[in-house]
DNA sequence: TTGAAAGCGCTAACAT
DNA sequence: ATGTTAGCGCTTTCAA
């Protein structure tokens, strides 16, 4: 696997020369034309007479000229860049988002800056502040939380366009995009009352986070309706992730016998995995002693692992609407030819949110024989 | 959950007014002080009067402003932004090196710029074009295939150092971060073999991809090591997706029985669960009928699921040497003080990938309790 | 310590 | 169909 380099058009690195931009002159210079027919050819090519054009093309290619997309954005006072603030990126719900968004910019044009905000306001401010320096068109966010307000009113203040993903937060006059985490709360609670559960624990997030408030209030409204009471150590708060969700489980398993819970609803995807993980460290088996379902959706684990029932969002169309809300208010063409001055009032999409239960008759069946030869002939 | 708007300060969306930017020379008018006075106060505050300075901060607090950052990177040349460009954002592996990336970037005062090519050559240079439009500073990519030289010629041409992720392309000269692709997949084959496996399968990627090829490579190195023949029957290719997986294990479960493999190794986290998804879809028992282990983590179902041994690369590491090679090139200070002009030559880091194996005997037992009871009461 | 002038690379608005 | 002028918002000289 030694590459010996055969290649002979290699360009040599030059680190030491000015490293001086190609302009619009230099290209105008080597096409004999001057600076605003080559501006022309790349922008209107229609009302540059051929033979011009291509010549113009030609130096272009030559000098490997690439127009400086800051001095244009300078002047036009747009950047044609939106950028997208989830508080974490290694969340495969954001990552669905991201897609959404970037796929929708890509085609119209735009790029997409992403951020990271850790779940952290502070973190948070300083992107922002970055962001609108580049003076970036609008702004998708799934906000940190309720401190976000300040920043998010600097962004209103500036006339910046921003969307709201995932959470809403109260007042702020923004398009908002979000799941119905009330609805999907109940039918997952439901679903356990369903099987006989009631003493149904929940491993939650922070409930500062609008997410975490919203499934709660969905679980304890259902339990209410169901006339079940309402028990508080099987409340757990901390926030989404793994660990937390770890150390909840590890606490309801330490409580007496008659407390423990038969159902735990992980109020997150990463809650779940840590709930699962604690459960199995202790040999209790799910969903024989413990049944387990959560909100988010697990999508690779639960290809792997039939037991595992679901509330699944459909984060990528987060992201296509969040886009397309952005991209209207920049380009009120693309929002059907609305009327020229219509300020469009913020809006505000509550995406159903599905319930997956995949266990099935011959998922148990398969899980029996699986482990019942397990022992004969491991082999991984 | 109905929020009336009790906010009082609550401002107003003043979309028709023309967004004039606040500048500096609106801030040096509201100090009485001039343009330069301002951009002091925010380059070099120490050189400001500190009562004039106080008097600047308050004007830039009162009008809010933000410092248009295209304005001064058209002027400075440095645009203090990084660009990522990965073929599959969707891929945990590629999300861990993000994080990785921002995070070196965020503490240096960098931005970073995320695209996604999607194994597209095309969508790649789309994307290179915008962003050397934006004068990004440097680049770190993992490229599409081989296809992608001629851009990173383009790259080396202009000077903008860039830094190869995970995929190395022959002769060209840049830094490269890349995992142990062949040597892991020895130790995978090894690890089969020592099982007692001889027939073991291949699902691949694109052989076009070079991390495909070099695991394939691996697992040919060991299976002649180990006298064993190659079948080629046994090995498929296809693409690093999940789909392709699962076409994979059916074709080799199509096989007649004496020709069938008793291991498959998928070369890439997606077409591990393809596979699983398969096999199980077919009655298939794992790891009984048919032992399965990846290259790649899949850290969320491997907490679900201790059947399932893999590759595991230190992907955040990848993003953060990555982003700090970029970051020696662009501020040499930041290289330990080095010489003046010292070019330094193309690095090539080659990080270690750690097999996992998770199963144990306890998690057997585990499992064999659990499906045991499984059939008498099922509750999630 | 502060200010005036010039210009980064590009394009809108006028010429021609 | 093509060219000229001016200036986007900021910072680098050079002066005061």
């Amino acid at each position: 696997m030694l590459n010996l380099n055969l290649d002979c058009d290699t360009h040599n690195i030059r680190m030491d020369e000015t490293p001086t931009d190609v302009t619009i002159q230099d290209v105008a210079a080597r096409a004999s034309v001057s600076a605003m027919t080559v501006s022309r050819v790349l922008n209107q090519p229609a009302r540059v007479a051929p033979a011009t054009r291509q010549r113009v093309e030609q130096a272009i290619r030559e000098l490997g000229f690439v127009p400086n997309a800051l001095a244009r954005q300078l002047l036009r006072g747009r950047t044609h860049t939106l950028a997208l603030l989830v508080s974490d990126i290694g969340n495969p719900f954001f990552t669905q988002i991201a897609r959404g968004v970037e796929d929708v910019a890509q085609r119209n044009g735009y790029t997409v800056i992403f951020g990271n905000s850790d779940e952290s306001v502070e973190k948070e401010r300083q992107y922002l502040h970055a962001l609108l320096g580049r003076r970036i068109d609008g702004l998708l966010i799934a906000p940190a939380g309720n401190g976000s307000r300040p920043m998010l009113d600097l962004l209103v203040q500036r006339g910046t366009p921003f969307v709201l993903l995932d959470r809403a937060i109260d007042g702020v006059p923004a398009d908002v995009v979000i799941g119905d985490n009330i609805g999907g709360s109940r039918k997952l609670t439901e679903h356990l009352i369903g099987l006989g559960h009631r003493r149904i624990a929940l491993v939650n997030g922070d409930p500062e986070v609008p997410t975490a408030r919203d499934r709660r209030r969905g679980y304890l409204d259902t339990l209410r309706d169901h006339g079940i009471e309402m028990r508080p150590e099987l409340i757990i708060d901390g926030v989404y992730r793994r660990d937390s969700g770890t150390r909840a489980a590890r606490q309801l398993l330490a409580l007496p016998d008659a407390q423990r819970p038969t159902a735990i609803f992980a109020a997150n995807n990463f809650l779940a995995v840590g709930v699962i993980e604690a459960l199995r460290a202790a040999q209790v088996i799910i969903p024989r002693d413990i049944a387990v379902v959560c909100f988010d959706d697990i999508e690779i684990a639960a290809a792997l692992d039939p037991f595992l029932t679901v509330m699944a969002q459909p984060a990528r169309t987060f992201g296509t609407i969040g886009a397309q809300f952005l991209l209207e208010r920049l380009e009120p063409s693309l929002s059907g030819a609305a009327g020229p001055r219509a300020a469009v009032a913020p809006r505000r999409v509550v995406l159903p949110p599905e319930l997956i239960v995949r266990v099935s008759c011959g998922a148990q069946l398969d899980m029996a024989r699986r482990s019942v030869e397990l022992l004969e002939q491991p082999g991984n």
